[in-house]
DNA sequence: TAAAAATACTCCATAGGTATTTTAT
DNA sequence: ATAAAATACCTATGGAGTATTTTTA
C-alpha cells in the first residue's frame, strides 16, 4: 500500500494523470458571457445546467458586497481613512477588511504611500470590473421589492424634537444615496401615526421604522433606545405644587392627572400606572389625546389643577414646569426607534444605533 | 419646544415638508443603467460621483453572494431538502438562510408545498435579476487573479494513499463547477514536493495546498488534521525483532533507524528526536530519502537490520511488521492539509475539513 | 515629527451544526 | 405515515470597535 501510494506522488506519475479539457474551461466561460447579457426572459426557460453551475460555485462565498462598497470607497477616497470617515466606520476596520479583500484575492489593489494609497494595475482592472455589481444586486432587489420614494418613520405621540434629529441624522447616514437619493432630506418622511397602529403597520412593510413608546406588546420588532428618562410631575407653574420643589405622595394623592386615551400607549400606560400604584399613587385620570401637544397645553393651561407625567427633557416652556417625583425609583419613558427583525432595515437601524450610541434591544 | 415638536409631527406638517423631486430617482436611474453596460474604460476616466454613489450604498450589505448561491440552488433543486445536499450543508441552515433572504427582501420567494418549494412570481423576478451575479463577481475576480487551469496541491514523501482520496473529495466537493470545472477530477493537481519548500511555494501562490508534516516551523498558514497516529516500529518480517509483539527499549538500543534526510521534514524529525531521546532511546540514524517509497522498501528490504518508526494504517506490506513501541506516549505524526491563512482557499478548506471531520488549526 | 496605515485585543451578529417539532399530503 | 420544512439551541467565524504601534515623507 504504502508502495502506490509514493509511486503515485512521485516519479512521472506525479500529477495522477489528471488532464485538463478545453470542456472545463468552456462551461467557463458561457458563464461569463452569460453576465453580460443576463437573461431576461421570464418565461421559465432557465437553463438548469446554468443554474447548476453558479449554485455550486462556492469559491466566490468569501466576497462580500460590502467588500466592493469598501474597495470603492477607498477608490474614491485615495486613502483608508477617508474613506472610512464616508462610510462611517473606523479606520483600523476599513484597513483591516481591504487586507482581507486583497489577500483572498490574492493580489494587492493598493500601494500605501505616505499620503494615502493609489490603486495598482491589478486594483485598476479590479475597478473596472466590479463597479457594476453593486448597482446590479440593487437593480434585482428592486425588481422584487421596489424602494418607495421616501421611507416612512412612523412617530408617536410625545416625541421630542431632539431624538427626530438623532433620528434623521443617524438613519439618513445609512441610507444615504443608497436607494438613489442623493439628498438626505428626501429620503425619509416622518408622519405621525398612532404608537397603538405601528407595529402593525411595520410588520405590513408600510412603515420602514416607528418611533413608539416602550415597553410595547408587539414581538419581532428590534428597536434601538432613543431616550430613556424619570417621569417627573407637570403643572402650570401658578399650580399651589408648582410652588416649593418637592413633592409628596400626599401632596399628589388629590391631583387629577393628564391620561392616555385608550389604546393611545399600548403597554406603557398600564405599566406606569401599575409602578404609580407600587408607589403608593392611585390618581384620579384624565384622558386627552396626548398625541397632539396643542391639546395637552390647551388642557394644561386651561385646567389649572390638572397634573401631568413627562421627562424633563420635554418641557420646555415658559408657562408649565417640572418637578421630580418624590422616589429614586420613579417610572420612566422610554422612546424607541423601532424597525422589523430581519427586514432589510434591521442592519440600517443597527448601523444607525451604533453611531448614534443607542442601545439596541429585540423582542 | 414641546409644542414645537408635536406641530412639526402633526396636522398638514405631518411629513416635515420633505418633498421628492425627480432628481432623486434620475440618480438611481443612471446606477441602474451602469449595470447593463459595465465601464471598461480602464483610462482612468471612472466617473467619481458614480463611485461616491455605489460605495455609499449601504443597503446592499445585507445580501450576500452566499445567498444568492442559496437561492439559485433551491431554485434549481425544487426543495430546500435537496438543495443543501447538493451545497454540502444541512437542511435547517439552508432553510434559514433562504427565509433570512425574503426577510430582507420583505418579499416571499417560494411558496411551500408538501413536495418542496415553487417559485413564486416574485422569486421568478428575483432570478432572473439576481443569476448573472456571481458569474460576474467571478469574471472581475478573474481579472485580477485569474484561476489556473488547475490547482496545484503538493504532497510530502510518505502521505498515505487514504489521505489523498481524503483530500480529492473534501477538496472537490467544494471547488467542483467553481472556476469553471464541470468534472472534479480535472481542477486538482496533486504533485510531489519536498515538506521544506511547501510553505514557500503556498506563501507565493504556486500551490493552493500542500499535505504536510505537522509541526511545521511556517505561519500564517491554516492546517486541517488528515492523520495523527502513534508512531511504531517497522520491519522486515525476519528481523529478530519481530517474532515477539512486544518490544523493549533495551532491545531498541542497537537498531539503526531509518531516517529523513536533512531538510526532508524540517520541525517534524527534530521533535521525534527529542522526545524519542527523553525515552530513553537515542538511536543510531540511516539518512534516506523516505520520500521515494521505492528507495525506503529496497532498503528495508535489503538490509534486514533496519528499523523504520511509521504510523500502522500506512503499513500494509507482506514483507514489512508494525510494532507499537514501549510506552503510551509514542511520538505521533500527523498529517495535515494546509493552505495559506486569509487566502481564497481558506474558506474552502475550512469548509471541507467539515465535510471530512478535520480539526482545523492556524500556525 | 506628523499623518496614514497596520496591529492587538474585545465584542457581538450571523452562518452553520444537531436534535426536534410541525405541517401537509 | 412519511417526507419536507421549520424551530430551538449551540458553536465559532468574522466584522466592527478602541487603544496602540509602525511606517514614511
Amino acid at each position: 500500500m504504502l508502495a502506490a501510494v509514493v509511486e503515485r506522488i512521485d516519479g512521472s506519475a506525479v500529477d495522477m494523470g489528471y488532464t485538463m479539457t478545453d470542456g472545463g474551461y468552456e462551461n467557463s466561460e458561457r458563464g461569463g458571457r452569460a453576465v453580460s447579457k443576463p437573461r431576461s426572459d421570464s418565461g421559465g426557460s432557465t437553463s438548469d445546467e446554468f443554474l447548476q453551475a453558479v449554485s455550486a460555485a462556492a469559491d466566490i462565498d468569501n466576497f462580500d458586497l460590502r467588500h466592493l462598497r469598501y474597495f470603492l470607497a477607498v477608490v474614491q477616497a485615495g486613502s483608508v481613512s477617508g474613506a472610512a470617515q464616508e462610510l462611517y466606520i473606523s479606520q483600523p476596520s476599513l484597513s483591516q477588511q481591504i487586507r482581507r479583500l486583497e489577500r483572498r484575492l490574492g493580489a494587492a489593489l493598493f500601494v500605501r504611500t505616505a499620503w494615502g494609497v493609489e490603486l495598482t494595475p491589478d486594483g485598476r482592472a479590479f475597478l473596472d470590473a466590479v463597479q457594476g455589481i453593486p448597482a446590479q444586486l440593487r437593480t434585482a432587489i428592486s425588481a422584487v421589492a421596489p424602494a418607495p420614494s421616501q421611507w416612512k418613520v412612523g412617530v408617536c405621540g410625545g416625541v421630542p424634537e431632539q431624538a427626530l434629529f438623532e433620528v434623521q441624522r443617524g438613519l439618513s447616514r445609512c441610507l444615504e444615496r443608497g436607494n438613489g437619493f442623493v439628498n438626505t432630506d428626501q429620503s425619509l418622511s416622518m408622519q405621525a401615526v398612532p404608537a397603538a397602529s405601528q407595529p402593525e403597520l411595520i410588520e405590513r412593510g408600510e412603515l420602514a421604522f416607528g418611533i413608539v413608546r416602550l415597553p410595547h406588546s408587539s414581538t419581532g420588532l428590534v428597536c434601538g433606545t432613543l431616550l430613556d428618562e424619570p417621569l417627573g410631575l407637570v403643572m402650570r407653574k401658578e399650580h399651589p405644587l408648582a410652588s416649593s420643589t418637592t413633592l409628596s405622595w400626599e401632596a399628589l394623592a388629590s391631583q387629577r392627572l393628564v391620561w392616555y386615551n385608550s389604546g393611545c400607549a399600548p403597554g406603557y400606560a398600564e405599566v406606569v400606572l401599575s409602578q404609580l400604584a407600587e408607589l403608593g399613587w392611585q390618581p384620579r385620570l384624565h384622558p386627552l389625546d396626548q398625541d397632539q401637544d396643542a391639546l395637552f397645553r390647551h388642557a394644561m393651561l386651561s385646567m389649572p389643577s390638572l397634573v401631568a407625567l413627562r421627562p424633563a427633557s420635554v418641557i420646555n416652556d415658559d408657562e408649565l414646569v417640572w418637578r421630580p417625583l418624590p422616589t429614586q425609583h420613579a417610572p420612566r419613558e422610554r422612546l424607541a426607534l423601532a424597525t422589523l427583525g430581519g427586514s432589510r432595515f434591521e442592519s440600517t437601524l443597527r448601523r444607525a444605533a451604533r453611531q448614534e450610541g443607542w442601545m439596541v434591544s429585540s423582542t
